[in-house]
DNA sequence: GAACTGCTTGACGTATACGTAAGCATGCGC
DNA sequence: GCGCATGCTTACGTATACGTCAAGCAGTTC
């Protein structure tokens, strides 16, 4: 990973940029929405004067935000989540222990939610086949 | 006092009752939360004076409101979820099709959920155990 | 029978995650 | 040079999901 940004970096003559709208567009997400996150410190585009200039990795942070958020994160926690990613790089001790309790923590909170989840689809599968069947009686009359 | 209410149990039907202290310990959630949902038409305790009665029907209803939290639902959206579950023995055509619908989308909803936390899942494995990894050979000196 | 405890109903406050509107600056296209 | 689109900041508004008093009633205890 650290290859490939090196990479990249080497290559910034070809780097893609973005403005506000058209990240907005491609997400789905409002303008606003993104400046909101700008303001909680989720991400920091460069700036022409004042207009917003974002890069390859600035869309791919927003892209992460968004899925955060999908699985149910408040922006708060994802701050400390983008941390998370941004730190592995880096391999002081003190550092790897603190990446490893949190991603632990947040493994075991997903697994948990996970388990919830399958719960619900199987009830959920249950009553929806358990209709279908119900209404094919209907219609076989 | 309200335990006292759980302890002198309705003999004559067997059934247990709750107050809403019960039910607040028991899912480690407060009394007013439990009113909330009541104000969002939710649940609908029995009264007796002025006070709550829940029976276990209500319990079990309280304990779905808050897995279907869990899992990202908003109340207003638990609060046709409820009525889907409700619902359940009626055979009505009609009925039957929006149950169909309804249950439909919500498992097609929580499979997506359900991937794009194993996505985050993979990612924050690989750096839980990369870190660690990191970290013995830091220990290993 | 006064204090204590638990429950009740408002009414208002708070945090999160944005939406919306107003007003100003900037750049283009003609 | 002018109008219109685009973007910026500032500020107030909104929906959700509760928390936090405040004040009162109803049993229970001492």
């Amino acid at each position: 990973m650290a290859g490939a940004a090196a990479e990249r970096e080497s290559v910034r003559d070809g780097e893609t940029l973005y403005g506000i709208a058209d990240l907005a567009a491609h997400f789905d997400i409002s303008q606003r929405t993104i400046r909101f996150y700008e303001d909680k410190g989720l991400i920091s585009p460069k700036r022409v004067g004042t207009q917003r200039i974002y890069t390859e990795t600035d869309r791919q942070r927003l892209s992460l935000i968004l899925r955060a958020k999908a699985i149910g994160s408040k922006l708060s926690e994802i701050r400390t989540f983008l941390d998370l990613y941004g730190r592995e790089g880096e391999g002081r001790e003190k550092q790897l222990r603190y990446v490893i309790a949190r991603t632990g923590e947040k493994i075991a909170e997903l697994e948990d939610k996970r388990r919830q989840i399958d719960e619900t689809l199987d009830e959920l599968r249950l009553i929806h086949e358990g209709s279908k069947a119900r209404l094919a009686k209907f219609e076989a009359r």
